[in-house]
DNA sequence: GATATTTGTGAAGAATAATTCACAGGCAAA
DNA sequence: TTTGCCTGTGAATTATTCTTCACAAATATC
């Protein structure tokens, strides 16, 4: 069940959406302030915090802001009654996934908050994909020493690596370097060297911690 | 070959060195300062250093801690005329794989390099076991997510799990589980239930890293 | 231009990992 | 005692990954 957080000062309006998204199925949660909304999110993991923009004390947009930095999953839909391009613009730039404005239909919501969601859905999915790809290339130990000594020395030939790995038969390491090239960690460059990618040296760093932590035991 | 760098402001000790390693099948290569000694390791990867604790300018603890820092696989060792307790001590706390005091019969010294020698590729093999263990236990998505559902709600029942992880055939979770047991990263109770050991922790870890790293693109 | 070296392709096969299926002991509830 | 669910085993099958081999285009070297 998606859970979601209402920020707004306003407590009947609070109680309401609550009402209504619980009976569509959502877990609710409230929170009459920035603050209280803040402790809420530390304790819990919400889908969603729909936040009020115009609240006494900690105004909407800080209250998204840090939320934004201790819960990074969660979802962020701005709520407000004095609609701007500009406090829209501002708030989508520090991280709100939408922006609605009061009064508002309560399809509209729900709309945006199946919409959110399912954007949700997809980002986490793909970057499950980054991850199996990440892990399946460095699964593999001659494709991590390829990426090792394409680190140490950058742009080398197809037969230096060969060599360098101590590989006998060349066609094994075309076999990874391939791999490696589909996965993105890799390129060649119009001489045919091979270097990292951006995402290559990211890979190397994803290792290079692993090998850090596992070695200080 | 085993590349070994000697650090000695002894010109004639340096050279005798020298010879009687290259005599027993070692490259070698020579640094009169401390600097120099840093010099030649940053351009080559050296096996192992002898590095003399009394030096002009730079000491040889100094050249430790410098060539620890740089090139953390290279292995040092130690020599000095005046042996103390707290000198040796030091220089095992800064890194140093052993300390030898001079004068040394050569039999002494070759034996330390080459007990020296065997740690290091002891030490690696067991590095990179951990590595590809790690990693293959992550590789697979199942798997993290078993990982991750353990560490939500530790102590868990077979048929939870799979009920959690939404898979009709249990035995498929069997062969999972099977294969986590066997990696350590997971073991049952008395009362069946599963818990991930601490070896499983680190591996959730290294999981949680790599998902940070790669989600803040 | 001939020859050697580099840099590949594609298919077959071996090795390993993962899935599926048939079955079974243990235990708790009816 | 029978029924049903939990927790498995072991073997057969399928999928995936890796290696090997026979061959070849492109480039460099003599």
């Amino acid at each position: 069940m998606k859970k979601i957080l209402i920020v707004d000062d306003d407590a009947e309006l609070r109680n309401n959406l609550s009402e209504i998204l619980k009976g569509e199925g959502y877990h609710t949660e409230e929170a009459g302030s920035g603050k209280e909304a803040i402790e809420k999110a530390v304790s819990s993991d919400f889908d969603i915090a729909l936040i009020d923009l115009m609240m006494p004390k900690m105004s909407g947009v800080d209250v998204l802001s840090e939320l934004r930095r201790i819960k990074p999953k969660t979802r962020v839909i701005m709520i407000t009654a004095f609609a701007t391009v500009e406090n829209a613009v501002d708030a989508i730039k520090k991280g709100a996934s939408d922006y609605i404005s009061k009064p508002f239909k309560i399809d509209e919501l729900l709309t945006t908050i199946r919409r959110v969601l399912e954007e949700a859905r997809f980002e986490e999915g793909i970057m499950k994909l980054d991850l199996d790809f990440t892990l399946s290339s460095l699964s593999n130990y001659i494709r991590r020493n390829i990426i090792r000594l394409l680190s140490l020395r950058t742009g080398m030939h197809f037969m230096e690596i060969t060599r360098e790995l101590g590989i006998e038969d060349h066609t094994k390491v075309v076999f990874h370097l391939k791999m490696l090239k589909e996965s993105g960690i890799i390129e060649q460059d119009k001489d045919k060297l091979y270097f990292l990618t951006k995402e290559g040296e990211k890979t190397l760093d994803c290792l290079k911690i692993l090998e850090n932590y596992l070695s200080n035991k």
